[in-house]
RNA sequence: GCCCAUGUAGCUCAGUCGGUAGAGCGCUUCCUUGGUAAGGAAGAGGUUCACCAGUUCGAUUCUGGUCAUGGGCUCCA
């Protein structure tokens, strides 16, 4: 008899010794046909495996999380069996899930995307067989003698543990050495698609083998493949760099690589997004400063920043003397503070300030706004007293929601604890990490915990935004440092008349300005809210004849900060308006014979409604209101 | 930085099996249209095809290098 205890705390015997697969049978028919593995003693496991004593017993669904990835490790095995009966002197790797899908690294002969069709045709035939994984346990001995023409899962095979037992699935005539757990069988793979391939390296070493990654996707629901395809459409018709090109936002030029030319509406996003930066900081009590871009090489390596990070800073000789250009604002930061004296009633104090970093990185990561060698940070430092930390980490928390939540930007937090190199007493980081701790909890929302990743100087908050598509990006942080201060011996003067050490934070919301930029254009693909639209209204005169008069009305519109334009082509009005739907301008403005007499407006908004007969104090009322509002999706009339 | 691919007009791209290059959009001019998604015609525009070498009678085309752009280079049997 086996008594087996689920979740809710029932508990179900059984006669015989059942697998996973009986026991979900036991449940519902349904439900075992949903069911992908089981867990027991935080233990992923198969369905077929048999329980042979009392346990605990959760299973893991087609709807959970951990049952997708196994799913596409599953689905990796039947690529790398559909690759062996195509191409039959093929050698598997390793083939892993990993965020949005599954790979597997083979030594072949470069294969092009051409050849995942025929792949993916192959594939088919193996999913349509509904093939059961099997597994086996062997010895470390058989296993050697499996594999002994595949000199990678040798590699493997002798690295493993002693300890570890030694597994192979079976579906088909196909084996691979794998740890599992895996599907039972290959027909839940209702959905899949092969994504790309590319050179990956053994083990990720340049100096072995040059495998083939071929990148792959699947789902239990083939509906859900296909929101997938759509989002990987849509993510690439949002394409920050073709929209910026588009819409005359910036480019890029050979002459700098991974720096950005920011274009006149370019600017006037860019304007807009500071403008309203600086509002919200002034209303949290930030002060705005400014230091220089270039700095003595002394002062980096007061810093650490020379011993740690130098190779990603570029430099310069002045009058025989070293300089290097400011990778990050805190040095110059430190020097603003040891320009006076302070006292604990000082504290805290929130310099503000958006500085031009350069930062040497890697030809082949730059790509677009979004890794850049050069950008602005949203930067700021506070100095405080430690017993301001909770309250201090909590504002900033709380002014990074009310800035993202004004570009409808969701986000989560995630804490990141002691490293293993790290600076500092226990007592400092246990300080340190509570207060954020504290601020985490004050805040109230859920957090994750990266334990052992936060800097070596002090732990840090990291602030994960989800855009339109769901994607996340990491743009704010929030980290307690605990060496600068120290380096340069910061001091205030405590209510006790003796000098103390405040505590900094380093924080950004934006992060770097020009990748948040990008952001923003896939976020709303292109078509901003009117507080940031490059232009808010364009003017379209019916004919030439109305071209002046269209003038005077964007004169007036601009005495109020409306951003203007008239498009003066001789085009007829149809396609004027047609090109002004495609730059995504908000406000559409026809100006004919009878607006002017009446001295009013039409109006055509994105969402394809016009109004007729609007007076421009009608017009610009809301407009304007609108603008200094910030607002968001709300209409304007 | 490494691997693969790409680099031709402002944009998107075609093309030259080696004989000094084309389309559409855009731009200019003229005409036309006159109230809600692409009007017509003509014209200009490439210092000659990212840059530098080499091979060749001759290179944008072939070869090598450089630079830039794109994808990938952490996820472990």
């Amino acid at each position: 008899m086996i008594n087996i205890t689920f979740p809710d705390n029932s508990i179900k015997s059984f006669e015989n010794i059942p697998t996973g697969m009986d026991i979900a049978k036991s449940i519902s028919e349904g439900f075992a046909r949903n069911c992908v593995a089981m867990k027991i003693n935080d233990l992923l496991l198969d369905l077929s495996g048999q329980i042979k004593e009392d346990t605990a017993i959760s299973f893991i669904t087609a709807n959970d999380e951990e049952g997708l990835d196994i799913l596409r490790h599953s689905s990796a095995h039947v690529m790398a069996e559909a690759v062996l009966n195509i191409y039959a002197d093929a050698r598997l790797t390793i083939g892993p899930v990993v965020e949005d899908g599954f790979y597997y690294d083979i030594d072949m002969a470069p294969i092009s995307t051409d050849d995942l069709g025929t792949i993916e045709a192959e594939m088919k035939k193996i999913i349509k067989a509904k093939n059961t994984f099997q597994r086996k346990v062997v010895s470390k001995e058989e296993a050697l003698d499996i594999f002994k023409d595949n000199p990678f899962k040798l590699e493997i095979i002798n690295e493993l543990d002693e300890t570890q037992e030694i597994s192979l699935y079976q579906n088909g005539k196909f084996i691979d050495l794998c740890r599992g757990p895996h599907i039972p069988h290959t027909g839940m793979i209702k959905g899949f698609k092969l994504l790309k391939i590319s050179g990956a390296y053994w083990r990720a070493d340049q100096t072995r083998e040059q495998l083939q990654r071929l990148y792959g996707i699947s789902f239990f629901d083939k509906k859900k493949l296909n929101q997938y395809i759509h989002m990987i459409e849509e993510a690439r018709k949002r394409d920050h760099r073709k929209l910026g090109t588009r819409l005359d936002l910036y480019s890029f030029h050979d002459e700098a690589a991974g720096m950005p030319f920011f274009h006149a509406k370019g600017m006037d996003i860019w304007n807009a997004l500071l403008d309203y930066w600086r509002e919200e900081h002034k209303t949290a009590g930030y002060v705005e400063t400014k230091t220089p871009v270039m700095l003595n090489r002394k002062l980096w390596e007061q810093s650490g920043h020379w011993e740690n990070y130098r190779e990603n800073m570029y430099t310069s000789v002045i009058d025989d003397e070293e300089y290097a250009i400011k990778p990050m604002n805190c040095p110059g930061g430190m020097l603003l503070y040891k320009t006076k004296s302070y006292s604990y009633r000082d504290l805290p104090l929130r310099a503000g300030e958006v500085g031009l970093v350069h930062r040497h990185e890697l030809s082949g990561a730059l790509s677009g706004l979004f890794r850049v060698r050069a950008f602005h940070q949203d930067d700021a430092h506070i100095f405080m007293t430690p017993d301001q930390i909770d309250n201090e980490v909590l504002g900033v928390l709380k002014l990074a929601q009310r800035i993202y939540s004004r570009f409808g930007l969701k986000f989560h937090l995630e804490l990141s604890t002691r490293p293993k190199k790290s600076i500092g007493s226990d007592d400092q980081w246990k300080e340190a990490t509570n207060g954020l701790k504290a601020a985490l909890e004050l805040y109230g929302q859920a957090y994750a915990i990266n334990e052992g990743d936060g800097a070596f100087y002090g732990p840090k908050i990291d602030i994960h935004i989800k855009d339109a598509l769901g994607r996340t990006w990491q743009c704010g942080t929030v980290q307690l440092d605990m060496a600068l201060p120290e380096r340069f011996d910061l001091t205030y003067k405590g209510q006790d008349n003796e000098k103390h050490r405040p505590i900094m934070i380093h924080r950004v919301i934006y992060g770097s300005l020009e990748r948040f930029f990008g952001i923003l254009v896939e976020h709303f693909a292109g078509k901003f809210p009117l507080w940031l639209a490059p232009v808010q209204a364009i003017l379209l005169p019916i004919n030439q004849d109305l071209t002046n008069y269209a003038e005077t009305v964007k004169t007036e519109l601009e005495t109020f900060q409306i951003r203007c334009e008239v498009d003066k082509r001789s085009e007829t009005l149809k396609k004027k308006i047609r090109d002004a739907q495609l730059n995504y301008i908000p406000l559409i403005i026809t100006i004919g014979d009878k607006e002017k007499e009446t001295q009013t407006l039409s109006v055509r908004t994105l969402d394809g409604k016009v109004r007729m007969g609007i007076s421009t104090f009608d017009f610009i009322a809301p407009v304007s209101n609108h603008i200094k509002e910030r607002l968001l999706d709300e209409a304007i009339f």
